[in-house]
DNA sequence: TATGAATGAGAGTTCATTCAT
DNA sequence: TATGAATGAACTCTCATTCAT
């Protein structure tokens, strides 16, 4: 019997490091023998998880994705919160993500700065599932309304605004490391106190 | 003096296509090739304008810069205007910028990114000059606050926000072309209205 | 201006010299670095002139056929020649190239003996051209025997096995080094007369 | 003696599908993993029967010439046929290989073509084996001269011509999938009966 | 025995850059 | 000045082969 490996544990591994070379050094800088060199394996071993340099990318952004779906539609159906609960859960796990895993997010922006996409081999498509993910909110946001928890309000525009606090959060911790999570989360929640109806 | 009219011309077209080509395909995509057939001329013909790729990009950054930093310099200096006045001509010159010119902020934005340079051979330090451009906000900022004429505030953390408010412009202009600057401009003086002292 | 290099001339030099790495060392052995190496130039040169390995042997393939072609189409074309006076010609060209210019030769052996193309990106369709040439054949023994210079027989049978005589002869002379294009061409001739109608 | 029968069976299973995919898709494109999947085992357990690839084209040609040489050598070591009887048996059994047997053939001819060995690391030398047939031939042909049953000839140049109608028979079957072994061998016999002295 | 894991060697190809006209 | 020619450096990816189970 061969080898025993953690095969999705080192596509997990792969990724990130891919990630990591990739937003240190900027995408022209992403050589597949960086990122072997840092995951401790040879640089043709590489191919046995990925096709090609591409589908790594492609992995990397689904994960992200996966995970932010996974929140906003668990946040959704979470029949203990209110509206305005749960956009503050969604709202606070996404500048959490922003922080904490500011890598990852730096490639999101990425790739929505660059539509063309960065990549060629990259089929994963960041602006829509941004999108998907800016019309989840709408319809929280909505819902408060509804219920009159929350202001009246165009709630389009007003998932794009609190959408571009998360970007500002990602761009900021890209500049400064020593970004504070919990400064960021309470200015957050002094901002979405604002939307309930007075 | 035509010939040297046409020099700096090419120079200044040579760069503007680069940043182009470099948005719209990413930093993995830029090819001098391309971008010389976008200049309409051979493809080692741009070595009679630039040493090197790099060359090009420290070309536009500090195209983009020298602007910058002439505007804020302007706006510090014009004595008819009182600071609140000072910091509004500033705030709409930079959000103009940033939906007007998207190209070479998204370029800024790019490096802001990825601080270890996106490409090798470029000099140019963005985050620098981007942190000079933020001290120079302070100033307008603590002199209103000192004249009375603004509310008092932490200076570099209001400048840090109003960065943000830039950098939100220039990510949301990269992904919707349709980005309304009357709006933007409008929004901008509301908020820079609540920092007037009452 | 540039170098002033004269294109097609290279372009057949390397196509020769592939052919010539080709068939001494069979296609497994194939090296651009080889071809670059006989002609003198460096590796990445062979890129100004051909897309790719699959173009070399396609522009090599295209040229012995266009010499097949051309001699074939003269031959019929000549009218100071009977059909006999014409196969006669047709055929001493095809032993003429199948021993002096074997390489060539074999390659196209090698395409017939290997349909599925021997190189990926190989466009020319070496089946399809030796069949027409086998028809050009027939047509001219066809001639013969409706005029009644030839004797009565399966035109297309017969073409086929006199393209078995310079198919033998490629092998041969890919055999051995030695072989007496006289002695060959002499061996055809007595062939050749024996079709005549007695 | 189960072990033994599967470990023979496999090799020749194996050498079979290599020879299958080396003439069918040409020797570039011959992949152990192609092999492999054909023979319906991992890609690495080919190296539990074989040391590397050549050695898998050494077998298969030495498996060749052994049946070509058993055949020969019992053909002339047959009492009960003169030399006319042993001439038509070995030439009909050359034929019928190249017909029934092709691809095998057509891989002979291949390392008759490129002489500098397609596949580095075969040790097989195919001209010579080629060359101890043809003396065989020889052999047969000088004894019908000596006993008279043959007409005089050039015994070494008609080996040779004899030698071509195989290969004849070789590209043709490549070339076309219908050749009739019939026809084939009608031909022969008339063609060997030319040879008897009246 | 069988085979997944791992990898070094090496190929084709691209491209920024230099050369020469 | 302008640019085709030329190429070295470097990258991605393939594949035979070895390792380890």
């Amino acid at each position: 019997m061969p080898k025993i490996v953690d095969y999705d544990a080192r596509r997990k591994d792969i990724a990130d490091k891919t990630v990591s070379v990739l937003v240190r050094d900027g995408f022209r800088e992403l050589k597949l023998g960086k990122v072997a060199a840092l995951c401790g394996i040879g640089r043709t071993t590489i191919y046995q998880y990925f096709r090609n340099v591409g589908q790594i990318i492609d992995y990397a952004l689904a994960d992200v994705f996966k995970r932010l779906d996974a929140e906003i539609a668990a946040a959704a159906a979470d029949v203990t919160l209110a509206p305005s609960g749960k956009l503050l859960r969604v709202m606070e796990f996404l500048e959490r993500v922003a922080i904490l895993d500011k890598e990852r997010m730096i490639l999101v922006l990425d790739f929505l700065l660059h539509p063309k996409r960065e990549v060629p081999g990259v089929e994963f498509d960041v602006q829509e599932h941004v999108r998907a993910l800016r019309v989840g909110l709408e319809r929280v946001l909505r819902a408060g309304v509804d219920s009159g928890e929350l202001r009246p309000m165009d709630a389009k525009s007003m998932a794009f605004t609190l959408f571009s606090f998360v970007e500002a959060a990602t761009v900021h911790s890209a500049l400064y490391d020593n970004i504070s999570l919990d400064t960021t989360l309470r200015d957050l929640r002094i901002l979405l106190d604002g939307l309930k109806a007075s």
